[in-house]
DNA sequence: GTTGATATGATATAACATATCATTTTTGAG
DNA sequence: CTCAAAAATGATATGTTATATCATATCAAC
């Protein structure tokens, strides 16, 4: 990720904590959210406690890291991929959309994740489809198991 | 469930591991079955070991029982729940359905699962997205986080 | 500066999962 | 029927992900 990116990146999740009475973008904080901003696939807890480690040079114990991690997971800036145990940016915290259903193509290999918004339509129809089913919706996410073309070749 | 139905379910078991070169319904393999059909939630690995020593009074190792999961789940007669580190019978291994992609509801408490078919005409659009986005699908599976009205009550 | 609230550190342990080698059971050729 | 190969299971160790709990440190407001 280019510099200018990550300090944008940085800068709006400041906003979003400023916006926040839940709590505050601490040191430490922000370099494990600069550490997870910098990986381009989902981490687990360990794998990016190891990060600021390489990264700031600062021993983070895991235990902080999960629960940091719940932190930025509450502020919306990060999301669980359950379907692998990891974790990874939101791929627009930065941006206007309003965020509704988003779908994470998991690469069962390398973790890499895409991210894409669902279409309205199809929201709709699905959320309808759970509220018949007896169960409500928790996170409005969608994840899939798949190859990345680069694991795939 | 019912104890004809029980049985009916495993005789179509028997069934499909005698058409079936990768492996035989052993008896290991049965008890396991059958206490997992008997759930009507999914369970962990472990968990399904404790079911099993109480339903047939028999002390099953979990690596054992991680092993026959591979291989039931190969038969296409249990799907692995991602979200929650579960398993789970599929819904419909007796039934004539094409198996094409499957919906899961999981619930985050309980654990209780509600499977159903996707449309078709979704498949198809979702089958183009995933590609388009470079990425292959490998597991029929849409796994999505909600809460049973059980437990929303 | 003291106090209460927020955040982090340290330690222990639980829960889920895989690797590997030994033993037992089954199958099939002779 | 017996032996050898293959398949399945047992036993043990260890790796990975996650939570619980108590102690300490930092921050914010008065």
């Amino acid at each position: 990720m280019e510099p200018n990116k990550l300090s944008s990146l940085m800068m709006s999740a400041e906003q979003i904590f400023a916006a926040n009475n839940g709590g505050r973008l601490t040191a430490t904080r922000r370099q494990v959210l600069s550490s997870i901003l910098k990986s381009e696939k989902a981490l687990s807890a360990y794998e990016l406690a190891d990060r600021v480690r390489t990264d700031f040079d600062r021993v983070i114990p895991p235990m902080s890291v999960y629960r940091i991690l719940d932190v930025l997971i509450e502020a919306k800036l990060v999301h669980k991929v359950s379907l692998v145990n990891k974790y990874i940016v939101c791929s627009h915290f930065n941006c206007k959309h309003k965020h509704t259903m988003a779908r994470f193509l998991v690469c069962k290999d390398c973790h890499r994740v895409n991210e894409s918004m669902e279409q309205t339509a199809a929201v709709r129809k699905l959320e309808k489809n759970i509220e018949d089913s007896g169960f409500h919706l928790m996170n409005k996410q969608i994840e899939i198991s798949c190859l990345c073309h680069k694991c795939a070749e």
